[in-house]
DNA sequence: TTAATCTTTAGAGTTAGCTCTAAGTCAAGA
DNA sequence: TCTTGACTTAGAGCTAACTCTAAAGATTAA
């Protein structure tokens, strides 16, 4: 069994094109083709989609996309280069998380603030609480 | 004291262009120039620089920065409008900050499964650790 | 004062990642 | 069989966010 391009697309929350697009980007070379031209996605092609959903969800560019499933395509020869992406990839997330977590308390902070300013009608907030102006201080020293 | 549009730039890793290039879009209002036309940025300006920076690094668009650097610009008015931003914020670096952490466990999954391979030489590893093979189900099932 | 190194503008060019169109082909239900 | 909707390709167009260029003016160190 196998599902067509808009039935994969929606199962993976993307669109024909996008599917497409990626296709002629040499994404997905794997996927297989009718006799008469239209692609057959199996289950197995789908989880590729998901792979690269997964690269791609987490600042992989396209091409490095690429050069991984090319890598694949070649076989057991590249495993070294395939485990040294991920591990790779596992560093720039948890450096991306570091970050969304300093810019996170910098939301927080802003919320405090705005929260007050709302309360009062003003933007007062550090004569009101100072506390808040060195916690401002500190999150934005750097 | 101030600083010119090089010396900005690299307090806040950005290059002159890029400033410029906000400058041009509206997000830099509040910079002022000197009477030769100079751009002289204050403290108080590397402080925006900053807020921007942090908002863009949360995935806000250029687009949204500049409606919020606007509202600034309006006066005690738009308060609401401000706190309620950074709300919205909130929430979109908490769901990403839940994305990422899904798709850690697939990486963490493909480092297991590609360490396996690397140590034999192959692809076998389900077969060698059947229980991996239960990990991949549920991890990509959805 | 002069040379080197900024900075200014307007505007063109680039990159990534889609997104859409046109013109035609294929598949499934009435 | 006919119609409707999904599929095919090549290729154009789009958006966001830069990135760079050229030509001219400003600043700074020797």
């Amino acid at each position: 069994m196998s599902y067509s391009i808009g039935e994969a697309a929606k199962m993976v929350g993307l669109t024909a094109h996008t599917l497409r697009f990626y296709d002629k980007e040499g994404l997905l070379p794997f996927v297989k083709k009718t006799s008469s031209g239209l692609r057959a996605f199996t289950e197995s092609d789908i989880e590729w989609l998901k792979i690269i959903e997964c690269l791609k969800g987490t600042g992989l560019p396209l091409k490095q996309i690429k050069q991984y499933i090319d890598w694949c395509m070649e076989g057991d020869a590249t495993i070294p280069q395939r485990l040294n992406m991920f591990i790779e990839q596992k560093k720039h997330v948890e450096e991306q998380k570091a970050k969304w977590e300093k810019h996170l308390e910098k939301i927080n902070f802003k919320i405090k603030y705005y929260e007050d300013a709302a309360k009062h009608g003003d933007l007062n907030v550090f004569e009101r609480n100072p506390k808040l102006l060195e916690e401002k201080k500190r999150l934005f020293k750097d």
